[in-house]
RNA sequence: GGGCAGCUAGCUCAGUUGGUUAGAGCGCCACGUUCACACCGUGGAGGUCACAGGUUCGAGUCCUGUGCUGCCCACCA
């Protein structure tokens, strides 16, 4: 007899799974020998989570979805390769260390130096690329383990530089003075999308710049206005608009266009512009007009403060309709003006040190931070008179992502990478749709930001990275380098613009002494990170190199991500894919949402909203977690997920709000015991109990993991000890009704399953196979089987049958909930492990693990849609007697009498089932048919196009049932009179499909015969005497 | 400013090409523990499908507009 425990223990049976599978190397995939046929692959790299710390829920979600394809596919006989790895996070990660540095021993990056500081990275790197794949082995990935990669190793490095190699050959790496997104903090270069915009409070001043040597009828000054006043340091022209009073025109004749199309609520807007307009036409214009000129005629204003003459420009970025219609210039700190500067051929004065304090640029200024330095240049500006007036105002202020410092815009020497050529394949490759992003409206935005082409800044100023593969020397002639690198074909070199020479090689090394005479010298900076992460896919296969990996799983088969860093990453590894081996990365993107808290914002560690996938991994199992988040992932956008805090004292769930999520340490408002947070830190509050962040999402998937546990300790009881094979024979027409119902059954869910999967409704699949393994084969199947059991004559069929459906649901489930599914699996094999399914080998060994246990395929025939219909009229039914029960209080175990007044079809469809009725609903059924009838006063209820009566005798609660019954044939009369309303409507019949119409008549008809005997059946009722005893007795 | 998405039960979400009386999970209410499972069972209550128009015989579903929320892109001295 074997006996299982009443509760699911999901820590015991996670340990003995992870064992299981780490012992058969169930993950693993290898590659097939050269020159043999692959067969079936499905391949997937990770998106390779950041080192700079453990994972949380988004991770979660991402990879459950991946492992949920992986374990599908792996199944269904596909050499299925899982490619794991983290990605060293340039910026993020030194930014870390270097926080963490200046917090703890007060010390900076170059007082540690290169070296010292890299070291500190990498183990920090070593910390947490461990904590992470071992949260990724709680999860339950199914990742090849023995494969693991890093986006700094050394395959990647190879790969990296002969990437970065052939660039350069080919002419697409370019370097040039560039104006930056300068983080002042960490030194270095961000990209545009690490910068993100905070409205912070400043000032708009208006400024005077004196007009050099005025002429009659000359303006003395003009007036420019400016956010950041200490730019003026480095500017090097004021510009008017060439034509002020064409530009006004453009202007108006836009607002006019607008106007005539705009709601009326918009006018008003609309019209205080065009007076604006009118106003500036009449009062500004003349001035503009004589600036225009002058600017023509090359004349010059006066810089404030350093008192130097600088041009007076005529360039459209002047906007006459804005402020005074002047715009100071500061090509190396703007970055419109830069394009102005570019475009006037202006100097351009970088008035910043690479530290954020000004250089020498800036004259007496220089030394000092940019906020003192803009207090003095305001105070002096004041004092000499040339502050003309001061304005409040909200400003959208650029900072680092990585520092959360502001940005300053920064001309600096940088390396970028010409898009125009390579975009295109990444353009065409989705447009074509050889690569398929799912849901198909994340297509626009990757090919909207491809079809910019901008140039990719790839340069960092940092130390944790891809050294950039490229050499300086200077004062050699091209006949020396061709001479040091002679049968080289892995350098390749091209003139600096200064004389000297940029000497690129996908070497590791170049010793510096290579070229005679003069150093090589290495380039200090390092690659953005995303460079390394747009060659994942095939680098992680082995790529420079042609591996049997990369020959066998490239391009991979779908990539799983978020939608946020569809161009960042997903358009990278497209345009790198191609350019580096010729084909796409992978042929599908699926698309999830993002995770949001209760207030719709994005969990994350900073704001303290988040989940840590270890608290619910531990308190209700990965199974739970994973069962959770593949029920949210559906088609939309974002998903919320309100949190909890566990009181780690009574259990108590507090609702996590914006005022308590980064309290270290809160009370519990049931049991009045304090617990700590993950913001505990003194050493009181750490002492406390940590009460974990949860959400009661979970609670369903630990619930739903439960269910299975117990139904299979239902069957392994009622297997009682004795192997439960071979297994009945499914196909055939001799099966009893509740088996033809469940092959029919399993057959349907399989290929909603199989559907669901090759769709990437992840959502749609939990669902599915919830309702079914729930409601269809515990509740209603299970059930079925009690009486079955009991009886000697269907015994060995009805433990068989229950075999069939347990083995095809755990099968189904097991991509979502491994290891529920993997520890039944062991469990059946004590006494079930000689049964075979049709769709497993015959002959071989059922495998020793569910992983790799053959997913079911029925075949499509077993679908019988007339037995499915009769079960689903005998469930309706059996409610429908319930109802009765339950709204007359009878107690649970009393039999009752009913009749069951059916149409003929119906009747026939329900006939079979009588034993089964009387079981899940505890009555006698003493009469079914058309001409069956109630006896008087009985309780009816009507289901499945039939009506229900249960004699009660003394149970029913006349007053109760009237009360009841005249509300139910209340709001049958209105269901009438809609349906009257509508069909005596000539256009509906007339137009609305025959079927639609007929559909309609026979509802009437039922309606009105419901109706019919429910005012019978209420007429007898008032008629009896009052009984006021509601339960007999 | 441009674009994308969302708004359906108290909460989180489904709702496939328009066609009965719009569903699920959780929560809530009532009843029920010698029954595989109280991490359970049975039943119930709860919705003007954001709002306003339109198309249609018929709209949660299609169209237009409005409001609110979130995200992406660009950004005005």
């Amino acid at each position: 007899m074997t006996e299982l425990a009443k509760h699911y223990d999901h820590r015991a049976a996670q340990a003995r799974c992870r064992t299981l599978w780490d012992a058969a190397r169930a993950w693993h995939a290898e590659a097939p020998p050269a020159g043999s046929p692959p067969g079936r692959v499905f391949s997937l790299v990770i998106p390779p989570p950041n080192v700079t710390g453990a994972l949380h829920l988004g991770h979660a979600l991402n990879t459950t979805l991946q492992d949920i394809l992986v374990r599908t596919r792996r199944m269904q006989g596909y050499r299925t390769l899982w490619m794991p790895g983290t990605d060293h996070a340039g910026i993020a990660t030194q930014a870390v260390v270097e926080r963490r540095l200046l917090e703890e021993e007060k010390l900076s990056r170059h007082d540690l130096g290169r070296e010292a500081l890299v070291t500190r990275i990498w183990a920090w790197k070593e910390q947490y690329e461990k904590r992470i794949l071992g949260q990724l082995r709680d999860l339950g990935c199914s990742c090849d383990w023995d494969r693991v990669r890093f986006t700094l190793d050394e395959q990647c490095g190879a790969a990296v530089r002969t990437a970065f190699f052939q660039l350069f050959r080919q002419g697409l790496v370019r370097r040039g003075k560039r104006l930056v997104n300068w983080d002042t903090f960490l030194q270095t270069a961000v990209s545009d999308d690490e910068v993100f915009h905070e409205e912070v409070k400043g000032h708009f001043w208006h400024i005077r710049y004196s007009c050099v040597d005025p002429r009659p009828g000359e303006p003395a000054s003009v007036t420019v206005a400016t956010t950041r006043p200490e730019t003026l340091l480095g500017d090097t022209a004021v510009a008017v608009h060439p034509a002020p009073a064409a530009a006004l025109d453009a202007v108006e004749h836009e607002l006019r266009t607008k106007r005539a199309l705009a709601a009326s609520k918009e006018l008003p807007a609309i019209d205080a512009a065009l007076d604006d307009i009118a106003e500036r036409r009449r009062d500004l214009l003349p001035l503009l007009e004589t600036l225009a000129a002058m600017a023509r005629a090359g004349r010059q204003v006066r810089l404030p403060l350093l008192d130097r003459g600088i041009p007076l420009v005529a360039d459209e970025w002047a906007k006459p309709e804005l402020g005074s219609g002047c715009v100071k210039i500061t090509p190396a700190h703007d970055p419109n003006d830069y394009e102005v500067g570019l475009r006037q051929r202006l100097p351009m004065v970088n008035i910043l040190n690479p530290d954020g304090t000004l250089n020498a640029a800036a004259g007496t200024y220089s030394g000092l931070t940019i906020r003192k330095a803009r207090e003095r240049v305001v105070a002096d500006l004041e004092a000499n008179g040339q502050l003309e007036r001061v304005e409040d105002r909200l400003i959208e202020l650029a900072h680092s992502d990585r520092s959360k410092t502001p940005i300053e815009p920064y001309l600096a020497d940088q390396w970028f990478i010409q898009m125009a050529e390579i975009a295109q394949p990444a353009i065409d490759a989705v447009a074509s749709g050889r690569i398929r992003i799912v849901p198909e409206r994340y297509a626009k935005g990757y090919l909207d930001w491809l079809s910019e082409k901008r140039d990719w800044p790839v340069s960092r100023q940092l130390w944790w990275g891809h050294r950039i593969p490229i050499w300086h020397v200077a004062g050699v002639a091209e006949i020396d380098l061709a001479a040091a690198f002679a049968g080289h074909a892995t350098v390749a070199w091209r003139s600096d613009e200064a004389g000297g020479w940029f000497v690129c090689s996908s070497d590791e090394t170049l010793p510096r002494d290579t070229v005679a005479g003069q150093p090589l010298i290495h380039d200090p900076d390092v690659l953005d990170t995303w460079f390394s992460s747009a060659l994942w896919p095939h680098s992680t296969l082995g790529w420079p190199a042609a591996t049997p990996e990369l020959a066998a799983f490239y391009p991979t088969s779908t990539l799983v991500t978020s939608r946020d860093i569809l161009t960042l990453w997903v358009a990278r590894m497209v345009i790198m894919g191609v350019f580096d081996t010729g084909q796409i990365p992978f042929h599908e993107v699926s698309i999830h949402p993002k995770i949001l808290d209760r207030y719709g914002e994005t969990m994350s560690k900073s704001k303290g909203n988040g989940v840590d996938p270890v608290d619910v991994i531990e308190t209700l199992g990965a199974d739970a977690l994973r069962f959770a988040l593949a029920g949210l992932a559906t088609e939309t956008q974002d998903v919320r997920m309100p949190v909890e805090f566990q009181c780690p004292a009574c259990g108590h769930l507090l609702e996590q709000t914006t005022a308590n999520r980064t309290k270290p340490r809160l009370d519990c408002p049931k049991c009045g015991q304090p617990f700590r947070t993950q913001w505990a830190a003194s050493e009181a509050d750490l002492a406390l109990p940590r009460g974990p962040a949860v959400s009661e999402k979970f609670e369903a998937g630990r619930n739903f993991s439960n269910k299975l546990w117990n139904a299979t300790r239902f069957v392994l009881m009622s297997l009682d000890g004795r192997p439960g094979e071979p297994l009945p024979a499914l196909d055939t027409p001799a099966l009893e009704l509740a088996d033809r119902w469940l092959v029919s059954r399993l057959a349907s869910v399989c290929r909603e399953a199989r559907q669901a999967i090759d769709d990437y409704r992840y959502a749609e699949l939990a669902r599915v196979l919830y309702g079914f393994a729930w409601d269809e084969f515990c509740s209603a199947y299970l059930e079925l089987s009690k009486p079955r059991l009991a009886d000697p004559a269907h015994r060995d069929q009805a433990r068989g049958m229950l075999l069939v459906g347990l083995d095809t649901i755990l099968r189904l489930l097991h991509p979502i909930m491994p290891f529920v599914t993997e520890e039944i699996w062991q469990q059946l094999r004590t006494v079930a492990g000689g049964r075979r399914m049709p769709w497993d080998d015959p002959c071989g060994p059922l495998p020793d693990s569910i992983m790799t246990a053959r997913w079911p395929e029925p075949p499509a025939d077993w679908i019988d849609e007339r037995t499915e219909r009769q079960f689903g009229s005998f469930l309706a039914v059996v409610g429908a007697i319930r109802e009765i029960r339950a709204r007359q209080n009878v107690p649970p175990r009393t039999r009752l009498l009913a009749v069951i007044k059916a149409p003929l079809p119906v009747a026939e469809l329900l006939e079979p089932m009588l034993p089964a009725i009387q079981g899940m609903a505890v009555v006698d059924v003493t009469a079914i048919g058309p001409d069956a009838c109630g006896s008087p006063g009985a309780a009816t209820a009507t289901a499945a196009g039939c009506e229900v009566f249960v004699d009660l005798a003394d149970f029913v609660d006349i007053a109760a049932e009237i009360a009841r019954l005249e509300k139910d044939n209340a709001k049958t009369e209105g269901f009438i009179e809609s349906k009257r309303k509508k069909l005596a409507d000539e256009k509906f019949a007339a137009r609305a499909p025959e079927a639609v119409v007929a559909k309609e008549r026979a509802q009437l008809a039922e309606l009105e015969d419901r109706l019919g005997k429910g005012q019978a059946t209420l007429a007898e009722l008032k008629a009896r005497p009052a009984n006021d005893s509601a339960t007999g007795g």
